[in-house]
DNA sequence: CCTTAAGTAACTACTGGTGAGAAAATAACG
DNA sequence: CGTTATTTTCTCACCAGTAGTTACTTAAGG
């Protein structure tokens, strides 16, 4: 327990992050681009990057296509993406996944279980550690970093509780206190749909781009959002509840209590409904008129958030993210026509590009966050 | 030029601004109780206070209240706030006004002057220097911080230009630039709103509320955020459109370009020209429909950034900050009704705690912040 | 006189930078 | 072609600076 650490080492500690962040994002580099990126000194690279290396968590490599300059060549620094696990869990309706993740966050062995909704929590919780247990059983001791969960609604301000599930009917489930002593590894919950934007953010091709807005749209309509490449969480219970906007001035009654969310005019539900069946790609089925219908909808709750919080890049994920080409234009098309002018030209709408287990990428991503790259 | 300093003192700055916030939020307060709550140990803020004491910022003063205690008796520690001041400047539509601020941002001088818009900005900016200088003549040497202007229009990422004043048809106005040769003392601008929700959230009776959204109706609709006590500048604008959020389906066209936006329906000149004629207090004349048509309007925009950003406090100013409480129940009533339901009764609607020099001190918070709390 | 709490002084452990220098390549020159 | 100069990367010894620990003084109540 004791093993008090001096708070200057904090400094060290923040500049062993700072460098993991910077091979993560922008690739193997030698220690001298490191020290010019970062803004410290060659000699204190040297330290950290000995520091990193003596950890394993990165390794010396080939110099990446340099060669034809003057002076003595640089030996590129990389991060070692197996040399750390994480475990990344989504919790949906009814349904598990995890994943076994590197420092990278791609998975390299999976499981998954269904589950009743009826269910108390904590058994399904227990359920979660037993399949992670299964997962990390090959991991030497010390390798596995932790484990991240993307839960369906809020949580609370530490990161521990998933404060409310709406349609799995949980209340306060306590996550990060259950998981950790099974597992023997701290853990952290967060909002499902800004797992998945943190996710897009660090690992996804994004470019960079900030702000980030992912919406997903399937029994709702949920947002997830990285501002200035963090994880954005205004107020006490950091919601972004783009799916309870109103977009219609009189609309039917949503289950907020409210009229004219755009939850209850762009959802799975509601266009199998308009459609008259169900299907598993309603949007390649759409009539023209009925798109327009759903396009202006969607855009009308979309400028809002582009007017308010100015995102460079919008994924849509869900039943989007397989959508036909022509769904996409008629979005960015009517989104265009309600945007500030500034921001008209700024604003990019695109598929999400992580594959279908974004979820348990964006369990993965919120680990790796809170306990390799970040604070 | 030189004066190289070791960076392991970037370690004392931070403490130093640590302790200058905590003694600016928290009052007066002895040592022991500053370096509990900053989490440092008593020798750290013995010497951490004992520089602000050099540095003349901090004064020892009587022991608050506390008295009735075993052991050594403590000695409060405050800020003196006229050890140092700020320059605020307000640029408004054809007026600036001055205000020479202390360290807890209370005017003690001021000035203003009227100006053409057509007059050339550098020329405006000029006499800025002109007036700052004469309201800071008396100031002995090294004891003038800064300079901060809360400008009507976006800024750069820098804070020293003022990328666009749509109604002063001013682009790119490098007042940082401008006003330090001047001035000799370095200089700040922000976007008004944003500022004077800075200030409410630092200096005025907001109970440390968090988000704080800051609303002023008066030509326009503007918008200003304070978002984990930080001025909230998402992406590569930064702006926060509430005036342009579309609050009616078939509205009026902006002067955006958009329709149906809540600044063409709540404006000084809306309400003129509903009423037939100009008012200075507007809002107390509207009938009771007319007033829950525009409760209506406002209250859909301000949904929106309730259940994107769920402030805890909306302060709405301009020419709501006179209006009688009436206007303000109704605006709160409506409000209730189209917020997501977690929301509803966390959210605050009040008027703005500091007078009419609102912009004048917004300035100045955000040079205070540039120049001795922040960074 | 003991207890309690605030505040200070000497010392330690640790940080990052400076300046000098070693290492390893290309470029220039006789 | 061989040698030297140049350039760049990386490291080492040392130094200034920071915060914590431990032991101490100070000033009050009980």
């Amino acid at each position: 327990m004791g093993e008090r650490i001096s708070p200057v080492q904090d400094v060290r500690r923040h500049h062993l992050r700072l460098v993991l962040r910077s091979l993560r994002d922008d690739g193997v580099q030698p220690r001298a681009d490191l020290a010019r990126r970062l803004g410290l000194s060659a000699t204190t690279m040297t330290k950290v990057v000995g520091q990193l290396l003596d950890e394993g968590l990165v390794a010396e490599g080939a110099v990446e296509g340099a060669g034809q300059r003057v002076g003595r060549p640089s030996t590129g620094i990389g991060i070692r993406a197996d040399a750390r696990h994480v475990i990344g869990v989504r919790v949906g309706a009814g349904a598990v996944e995890l994943g076994l993740c590197d420092l990278r966050a791609r998975v390299s062995r999976s499981a998954s279980f269904a589950f009743d909704p009826a269910e108390r929590p904590e058994r399904v919780v227990a359920r979660i550690a037993e399949e992670a247990s299964l997962l990390a059983a090959d991991l030497p001791d010390g390798r596995l970093l932790g484990v991240g969960v993307a839960a369906p609604g809020p949580v609370d301000g530490g990161h521990r509780r998933n404060v409310l599930s709406v349609n799995l009917g949980w209340r306060d489930v306590p996550f990060a206190d259950l998981l950790e002593p099974a597992l023997g590894v701290p853990a952290v919950v967060d909002h499902n749909v800004r797992a998945m934007a943190l996710a897009e953010s660090r690992y996804g091709a994004t470019g960079g781009a900030d702000p980030l807005l992912y919406v997903h749209v399937r029994t709702g309509v949920g947002a997830g959002l990285v501002i200035g490449g963090q994880p954005f969480r205004p107020g006490a219970y950091g919601v972004t509840e783009l799916g309870h906007l109103r977009v219609r001035e009189k609309g039917r009654t949503c289950a907020c209590g409210a009229t004219g969310c755009l939850e209850t005019v762009v959802s799975e539900a509601y266009l199998a409904e308009r459609l008259g069946r169900h299907s598993p790609d309603p949007l390649a089925e759409l009539d023209d008129e009925l798109l327009d219908e759903v396009a202006d909808h969607l855009t009308t709750g979309l400028a809002s958030v582009v007017n308010l919080l100015n995102p460079e890049l919008i994924l849509l994920g869900g039943i989007f993210r397989t959508a036909p080409e022509p769904v996409f234009d008629r979005v960015r098309a009517a989104l265009r026509a309600k945007v500030f002018p500034v921001l008209r030209d700024m604003v990019r709408v695109e598929r999400p590009t992580l594959g279908g287990d974004a979820g348990v990428v964006g369990g993965a991503a919120v680990a790796l966050d809170s306990f390799l790259y970040e604070r």
